[in-house]
DNA sequence: CTAAAAATGTGAAAAACTTAACACTGTTAG
DNA sequence: CTAACAGTGTTAAGTTTTTCACATTTTTAG
């Protein structure tokens, strides 16, 4: 990798390409940083900066060629082996994510998923096999998975953690609401969603009071 | 609000709240930076400036009094009467974050959620009852919401966030993958998955070529 | 009683990130 | 043909956020 990207701007490219995308199905071939800006709600100039950084160059007066643009931010953020992802926890949360994901995104591969309770082992969901979550180690190394998503309860965070980290994963997305600990070598992102929700709350309490 | 705290110091104070809470119900008294820290895999000193933002101040090697810290930060960012929230669109991931939410905090009342299927308006989900979209605008009112999560189809997006608008409502927290719109009065979040696990995505591939 | 250790609190420096300002260049209207 | 316009690209400045460094205080050990 020869560019060393800020963590923001890798979040806004991702964000970036989903605009894009969205555009190239509506058929548009070019567009302007300050259209990107706008579906963003940030600045034009940010726009530019980022694509500055990534060493796009759009065409004077008419923008950037929407088809160009989604292409080099997968040859920068995508791996070009594609990479193969495991959800583990089969609940209300993972059954949602699976549909979610399920084809938005060819570089990333849910290949399987992982539950505990008999009734889900063994069932498949928009096309995802659920196997026992004591036979992770050994799917995980057959099917090349290197990312693990997080939707078990709870309590059980800290040993899935464990055992995604023992079985060779390198990322982890953490769904749960428990921080939990890996190794430096293992990239982890957690989310919880109450937490925006509070900030939302937060920032509601605080236009009302400046109004007042 | 006689603090001007900085928007990432908002979202830790939510984190380390829920930190604290699993310390308070084990029965822990008192906690050190450096333990919040490594729970959020952040530093001591980040942690020890965030709480001198709120004046917040611990017993010099004894640390932080759990129970006064969770108060502190229940003062600072939840508002005194706490605040109604209303879920648009009962799919997976609406009834999935219903579930999750439901009794996690107090000053957060899911008090209503929407959708357009007639199958789903009347049912009542973890005590949250089911309306049409079409009462939106009325019931917002009755009931005093003022935060909107949206979990709507994305090609409803635009639509959902302006009813919501309209009918008042002061806060959205947007899951679709549509960015939308919203006059400057009203404080959006927007998140999407795919960004989450496409920056994880991006990692693993940086740290497998770093080791190459 | 004193020194070492282990914690907090904070001013100042550093790093990360965003915005301003403007040079540059095709395009368009007159 | 030319001036105004509307975009891009980028340097420099500004802002926000994090980290460093260390003074201070309490506890513990000798
Ligand atoms: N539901 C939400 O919107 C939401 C939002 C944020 C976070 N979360 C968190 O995500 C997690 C899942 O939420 P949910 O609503 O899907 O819960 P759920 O109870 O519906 O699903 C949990 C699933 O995990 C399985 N499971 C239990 N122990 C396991 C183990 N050791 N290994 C593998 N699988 C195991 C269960 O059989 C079940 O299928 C919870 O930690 C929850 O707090 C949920
Ligand atoms: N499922 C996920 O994990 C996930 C993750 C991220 C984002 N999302 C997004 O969240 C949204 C919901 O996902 P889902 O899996 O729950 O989808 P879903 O299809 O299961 O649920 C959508 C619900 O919205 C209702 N609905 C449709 N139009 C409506 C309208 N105009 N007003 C009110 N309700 C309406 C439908 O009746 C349905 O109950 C989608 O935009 C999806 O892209 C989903």
């Amino acid at each position: 990798m020869k560019y060393n990207l800020p963590h923001k701007t890798i979040e806004r490219l991702s964000q970036y390409r989903r605009a894009l995308l969205i555009c190239l199905e509506k058929g548009q071939t070019h567009i302007y940083s300050h259209e990107i800006a706008r579906i963003q709600h940030i600045t034009a100039v940010q726009v530019r900066r980022d694509l500055m950084l990534i060493g796009y160059t759009g065409t004077l007066r008419k923008g950037y060629n929407v088809k160009e643009l989604i292409e080099l931010i997968g040859e920068i953020i995508d791996s070009s082996e594609g990479i193969n992802v495991a959800i583990v926890g089969m609940g209300n949360l993972g059954r949602a994510l699976i549909n979610y994901f399920i084809g938005k995104r060819s570089h990333l591969r849910i290949v399987a998923s992982f539950d505990i309770n008999p009734d889900k082992i063994g069932n498949t969901m928009s096309g995802v096999p659920c196997f026992s979550i004591d036979d992770l180690p050994q799917i995980v190394k057959e099917k090349n998975i290197r990312i693990g998503i997080m939707t078990v309860p709870a309590e059980f965070a800290s040993q899935t953690a464990d055992l995604l980290v023992k079985s060779g994963i390198k990322g982890i997305l953490n769904y749960t609401p428990k921080p939990v600990n890996v190794p430096d070598d293992v990239y982890l992102e957690e989310y919880d969603m109450i937490t925006s929700l509070e900030k939302v709350a937060f920032y509601v309490k605080l236009n009302e009071q400046k109004i007042v």
